[in-house]
DNA sequence: ACCCAGGGTCATA
DNA sequence: TATGACCATGGG
């Protein structure tokens, strides 16, 4: 068994073990992309919070973030931390999306860009990073690529199956060569959630703390090589 | 009290 | 190019 495959391996594994993740949790594309910059190092449901109050105050649209003034906005965020920082990342991304002349109709976002194209200009809008960017070309535009975090370069990590300083892009492409091309979208859609779910209760950064871990070896690298990076059915 | 979360930017060397 | 400081709320 090869890592490039045993990354396909373990999402067959992980969809046996937990079913569909129903990701990403929203009523519409634009949420899609509020939620991908609010939920910047912070937990979702924080998230969920100021999306609540974004959609209270009717401010779940592009031109109304554009008219709030900045202590209105960033009160609206305050629930998901680093709110002033995002404040301002959110309005600039809604900048973003004016300019691109598609204010209300985000499902059309680049309709005629190729998906690293459009990637390329995602990255030029403040607070937009490598993560940030593949979260809405997946789960906004349906675009077919693989969305990567912390969770995944350490689940990598202690599998045994990537250097755990190895860049966004390497370990996309690493993990992009071991996926069919057929059904992209969905299987990189359940992918990328059933991973966030696996780092939650098995791979935490210092306390692996691990109760029937689905995947063997996760919960306890470092302690014999001789199962490392081979995935169990449970 | 401590750890951590569905990252990204900016200054510095 | 590669680190490190910084951003902040809220749940376990």
């Amino acid at each position: 068994m090869t890592a490039e495959a045993s990354w396909l391996e373990l999402y067959q594994t992980l969809l046996e073990a937990w079913g569909p993740q129903h990701w990403w949790p929203a009523d519409t594309p634009f949420e899609v992309m509020v939620g991908a910059i609010l939920t910047q190092n912070t937990a979702w449901s924080n998230v969920e919070k100021a999306i609540g109050r974004l959609r209270q105050a009717q401010a779940l649209t592009v031109s109304a973030v554009l008219k709030a003034r900045d202590a209105e906005l960033e009160e609206w965020l305050r629930p998901a931390g680093y709110f002033r920082v995002k404040a301002k990342r959110l309005r600039a991304f809604c900048q973003f999306v004016e300019e691109q002349g598609v204010a209300e109709q985000p499902q059309l976002l680049g309709l005629d860009l190729e998906t690293l194209s459009l990637r390329a200009l995602l990255l030029g809008v403040h607070g937009v990073g490598e993560e940030t960017a593949d979260s809405i070309l997946l789960y906004a535009l349906g675009r077919s690529i693989m969305v990567v975090d912390a969770y995944t370069r350490r689940i990598g990590s202690r599998l045994g199956w990537v250097g755990d300083s190895i860049g966004y892009k390497d370990l996309q492409g690493v993990i992009e060569a071991s996926l069919p091309t057929e059904s992209g979208v969905p299987l990189r859609k359940e992918f990328h959630a059933l991973l966030v779910s696996l780092g939650k209760e098995h791979c935490r950064p210092r306390n692996p703390r691990c109760h029937r871990c689905p995947v063997q070896g996760l919960c306890h690298y470092g302690q014999g090589a001789s199962d490392h990076g081979r995935v169990r059915a449970d």
